[in-house]
DNA sequence: TGTACATCAGTGAACGCGCGTTCACTGATGTAC
DNA sequence: TGTACATCAGTGAACGCGCGTTCACTGATGTAC
């Protein structure tokens, strides 16, 4: 656990690097411990290398900190859906709808401390990172219904059904987190998509 | 907080009773904080205006308790969703699935820190008080096949998807506690059930 | 060019706190003889 | 009937621990003159 080397210090006015190695080791740490409960300040000083008291040079306490790490993550999440969205031909709408769902099912299921994390903060007001994803959604629904295809709800229902059932499948995966059934929830997601298209 | 009087010993040969004590203590609690965060054998012990060496008595270590508390949950939620199967006429069976989903969610919805603890426990393996639930739900759905209804998926998938749609919706509502949506969490029960009938 | 000082990155040691758990105990109520 | 003892319900005080946070500090690197 502890580094043999003492950790080289950055250089003159590169202080703000520390920020980033702090969420980096925050984040390998809640990888590990697959939940909040082992998250500390304490922790993340040790996984980084230095000491307690410095990480609140760039945070002012620990909930700042959780903050930070969570908007890390939603940076991550949301790039993730783009590039498989951008993965698909432009025109095959109906797989970019299922690649950036799949996306999204990938990141809770690689990464279910981190996952977590996101979801159990009051992620959900009028507006934020989660809120831009559904609406990421409902406009790949949007345009399915553009190209013709014909969907049993409106657009804006069936993204939202699509997605709460993504994140109820995943959210019961974690709950078990038995590997063998990590194919099922992609499947699972085959299945909604197809439940609210005709 | 502090109890004015001092708590008065069960009778001779009734010690047992201090297990439901503490139990009705920690659910208590458990609904105050609506989470597992702040519950502590020695906040429990203050619940229930006894010392925390006392609980030590009927649960032999902290994760004894929370196994007991979540055991003692799941009697009540499976007692709701009976309770609200046989309020219906035994022959309106698409209503009796509606009624079951409905008082699972209704669960979800008041005891929100009671539900986020049993779905947290690993609760799922290949039995459990969880899928007793989804077995349940099964056994409603192919009911509703017998009697004539048609389904979009077989009755299996069906109850799945539901549930598992129902789960994301209430996982989801308690990440924001929004109370002006909380009827619309047994809106969404319903379009479930009609998505999957046809 | 030297030198005093400001600024920077980061730390060591301590604080008070609440936690889970243990252990020897207290005092009331039952039972054996 | 009394009395010694067992059993019961429950406790007080202490333990060691890891936590979040604070504060005065160290030593290196830059800047003003």
């Amino acid at each position: 656990m502890a580094e043999t080397s003492h950790r080289v210090r950055n250089p003159w006015g590169q202080g703000e690097r520390l920020r980033l190695e702090i969420l980096d080791a925050a984040a390998r740490l809640l990888s590990e411990l697959g939940g909040e409960q082992g998250l500390t300040i304490r922790g993340v000083a040790r996984a980084a290398g230095i000491a307690p008291a410095s990480i609140y040079q760039h945070f002012a306490d620990k909930a700042a900190l959780v903050k930070g790490l969570v908007a890390y993550d939603y940076e991550q999440l949301s790039a993730a859906m783009t590039a498989a969205d951008e993965q698909c031909p432009p025109e095959a709408v109906l797989d970019r709808v299922r690649a950036q769902m799949k996306a999204y099912c990938r990141f809770a299921l690689d990464s279910p401390g981190h996952y977590r994390l996101m979801l159990n903060n009051r992620p959900i007001s009028r507006s934020g990172p989660l809120i831009d994803i559904v609406t990421q959604m409902i406009s790949a629904f949007e345009r399915c219904e553009r190209a013709g295809v014909r969907l049993r709800v409106p657009a804006r229902r069936a993204a939202v059904m699509v997605f709460v059932g993504a994140h109820g499948r995943v959210a019961l995966w974690h709950a078990t987190e038995d590997p063998t059934q990590e194919p099922l929830v992609l499947e699972f997601v085959d299945e909604l998509i197809s439940l609210v298209t005709e």
